[in-house]
DNA sequence: ACAAAAATGTAGCCTCGGCTTTAATTCTGT
DNA sequence: ACAGAATTAAAGCCGAGGCTACATTTTTGT
């Protein structure tokens, strides 16, 4: 899975950077898929596959497939013809997915971008914010707003 | 190619905001392309597709079938057995591309991430940063910069 | 209750961006 | 000059994430 036995904190070489970027790609899909989901059960008890699909912007039978793969993934439970629901693990995720989103879109105003561009901005960079870098936006809003 | 007439700069709806972020990320691995081939021209005269191959982290066929996709889309030029070259539009990309990731990483820094993770996250963050989102980065950091 | 409508599932196709394997071409050293 | 090494190309596979078209099941209205 690793291709270096002890990438601790090792300063990623130039192609290590880039496959852990792919990697994040990977999951960014998912993410936002469990995030959608999160919010349809919250708003509405359930998350059924024409709401999931018609919010994410895609046909049903993508939405379907992106389900299977969260199933696949522990993410996600469903039974056919009945709503998707998320597993523990999901919520979890959905739930971290969210915090970061909003985190992001703070950050982005704190430094001057408009509201409606850090919300579109966010969509597309919340997926390739590394924990340090998260905390790291917290910390620069908490000491921004003691001012 | 746009989906509404006139989206000038109507808030984006939230379907059509993931469907951005996936045009975003569509372009992503060209610009990546882009931006290492103008790296190795200027570094060694030429862009041989292993070293392209080698610094992006990829077998040489990917490498291959990506240069076919910047030859596709006009950025790149090569002929067989021969180095890959950029285009004009393609060596303008690679500068914005590279500017973009400067920019980037000085504006992480600048909130507090520490310098080798804003150098890991920019290589995902950047091409999510749209022009609007650039030049308030660059705003923030020329503000900064005179304190 | 049952037919029509809506929702979901299934199958099959596409592109992209990876990969490996095998073939062709160019480069290099003696 | 030419054999062997290195490079590039070509072909074919895979999974992800889109799509359309069609089949099935469930919901709903009369």
């Amino acid at each position: 899975m690793t291709d270096t036995a002890d990438d601790t904190d090792l300063p990623a070489s130039r192609p290590e950077r880039f496959h852990q970027a792919r990697a994040a790609q990977a999951m960014a899909v998912l993410e936002d898929y469990a995030e959608m989901i999160g919010d349809l059960i919250e708003e509405m008890g359930e998350a059924r596959i024409t709401d999931i699909a018609g919010r994410m912007g895609v046909a049903h039978p993508t939405a379907t497939k992106a389900v299977a793969r969260l199933k696949r993934e522990g993410l996600a439970v469903s039974r056919p013809y009945r709503g998707v629901f998320l597993t523990e693990e999901g919520a979890a995720l959905a739930e971290r997915v969210r915090a970061r989103h909003r985190t992001v879109v703070d950050l982005l105003i704190a430094v001057g971008v408009p509201p409606e561009t850090a919300e579109m901005d966010a969509e597309g960079l919340e997926h390739h914010v590394s924990d340090v870098t998260l905390r790291a936006f917290e910390r620069y809003l908490a000491a921004a707003a003691k001012t």
